[in-house]
DNA sequence: TAGTAAAAGTGGGAAAAAGTGGTGAAAGGT
DNA sequence: ACCTTTCACCACTTTTTCCCACTTTTACTA
């Protein structure tokens, strides 16, 4: 289960310290793609085979552009020793990853957000609609 | 059941001593998250677990900023040998906490808050509410 | 009702883990 | 073969976590 909300800045190098929290649960290595929002999927290597099942079994009208985005974006990272990963270009571009970066724990997925547009992104979520799906929850 | 209520200061440290009673309830470790009203909900392993079946199910296009909400802002903690739970500075930035605290027993969750934010909650609280809310209850 | 024992609460320090900057080796391209 | 870029790891700093020792409160008994 991934949960939480971290916050990290790229160095020089364009590389950032990747939570430890999350890696516990991610694994070794894990696949980060494009996703919705114009924020990064990130999926532990289980998750991301159960995923591609899934895809497999839409129809080829329905799946061939979801398969484009999903796949064709896919990279698989690895941590350095000291935590870090390094992400393409692409990547970072999608996610408009330039300086400040959030990462969170979103259940099965963990997601890498620019942190201004995470935050605005939070913004959004009026009490009122909070107050309303969590009446729907039992919360 | 969680009940009753509690107080307690911040250390020096941001820890606090969370009440025993409430302790034996939820178990070893427990989740805490953004709540209603500026105040941390804090759930047994157990009952987040249900929550978060219910979260999961929300569909995709609709709730995925909600999903985000609530997974994100989670984080489980684990009291330490002397009772006391160390929170982030971002859970505690969200409920106004930085002395005293309050926490209270609130049936299946606990609730922590600032102190005078939840005096001053308890204040709003009229007679004239409550019994109307009683009434529909068939109290 | 005072004394005693046990539990809960508080302050602080030490060890471990995580984060950061930088250097050197390997790989790939010219 | 040489230069550039990418990648992995070392050493240092900072943060977090864990636990000891002491104080206070609570509960129980005489």
């Amino acid at each position: 289960m991934l949960i939480g909300e971290y916050s990290s800045t790229l160095d020089v190098k364009g590389r950032f310290s990747f939570p430890s929290k999350l890696r516990e649960d991610l694994g070794e290595s894990f696949i980060v793609t494009k996703g919705l929002d114009e924020c990064l999927f990130v999926y532990s290597v289980e998750e991301w085979k159960r995923l591609e099942e899934k895809i497999k079994e839409l129809p080829m009208s329905k799946a061939r552009a979801m398969q484009r985005f999903l796949f064709a974006a896919a990279v698989e990272v690895q941590a350095d020793k000291q935590g870090r990963i390094l992400l393409t270009q692409r990547l970072r571009e999608y996610a408009h990853i330039d300086k400040d970066i959030t990462v969170i724990g979103a259940s099965y997925r963990a997601e890498i957000w620019n942190t201004e547009r995470w935050e605005a992104s939070c913004d959004e979520l009026t009490s009122d609609s909070l107050s309303e799906i969590m009446d729907e929850l039992g919360f």
